[in-house]
DNA sequence: GTTGAAAGACTTTAATT
DNA sequence: AATTAAAGTCTTTCAAC
């Protein structure tokens, strides 16, 4: 069942490709193995197996979300009243401002990100899950670190 | 200075063509061209002006982050003692298990978002922040919504 | 698991509407 | 902005190590 329990090891090779693909998934095959120190066909075969491996979740597209008008991110904690936990975790996911979200230990139950085109959008968005759940909200003003790949190695 | 300060508008077709990037960022420029209803060369045109116009920010790599022995994922809010402010941002920043983090308006002052191998080891790195700021962690238990698109039309 | 060579597929250019 | 056709480049297969 996807993933198994143990970690998966990855050679300097493994890491190069990766670290690669992760600041341009579109690269050809022929640049990866040069990044990678290998002929085409075997660049191909390594990524064709961390992708088997499930290594490889995705490749994926980060757009930025001020080109198009969403010019205000913010970050969410929710608390659902008791009862509507499973009411708010649809109204979260069928709000499609939700950019992310998940579930958490702790007092707060969601933690999740949105991106609004005003500060008037994110009004409309928080009246409707406060009529099912506490909400603490906290806008976005910097990013100090974007999106990264965890260590690949120990 | 990046984006222009209005929303691009995308037709029909650019947001065919985001969704299938977001989907599949290796996707063929044939495929791609299908999935649009253009021919290659046009697909690749609106490609690259939707990158041009900074619409598309970059085109990147998931990795399951279990697969590679971090097992646990957490959420961490962060509250500089006064003064420590810069010190516990770099601290943020140089410590690799931090994927992500954002700063915000509000009590916290940081929300991040990090991967560990083990308990033990999220002790460690939060031991160090905890001697120049408050933390609240949260463990993440589930992802109810999977990093998405925002809406791409009004 | 990797390589080199060849066949096949895709991408890019350029002329055109 | 889009299309077709042709040239150029990359990807995949396959025999060999």
């Amino acid at each position: 069942m996807g993933v198994p329990n143990a970690a998966i090891e990855l050679d300097a090779i493994d890491q190069r490709m990766l670290e690669a693909l992760a600041r341009n998934a579109r690269i050809s095959l022929k640049e990866l193995a040069e990044v990678a120190g290998l002929s085409s066909p075997s660049a191909a075969e390594r990524l064709r197996r961390l992708e088997e491996r499930g290594v490889i979740a995705a490749f994926t597209l980060d757009i930025a979300p001020e080109a198009i008008g969403y010019f205000l991110q913010a970050i969410v904690r929710i608390r659902p009243l008791p009862g509507q936990l499973h009411v708010v975790q649809r109204l979260i996911q069928e709000t499609p401002e939700f950019i992310e979200c998940d579930k958490v230990t702790g007092e707060d139950c969601f933690i999740g990100r949105l991106v609004v085109r005003s500060m008037g959008d994110l009004d409309g968005i928080l009246d409707k899950i406060t009529e099912r759940a506490e909400t603490n909200t906290s806008m976005i003003k910097a990013t100090p670190v974007k999106r990264r790949l965890p260590p690949l190695s120990r």
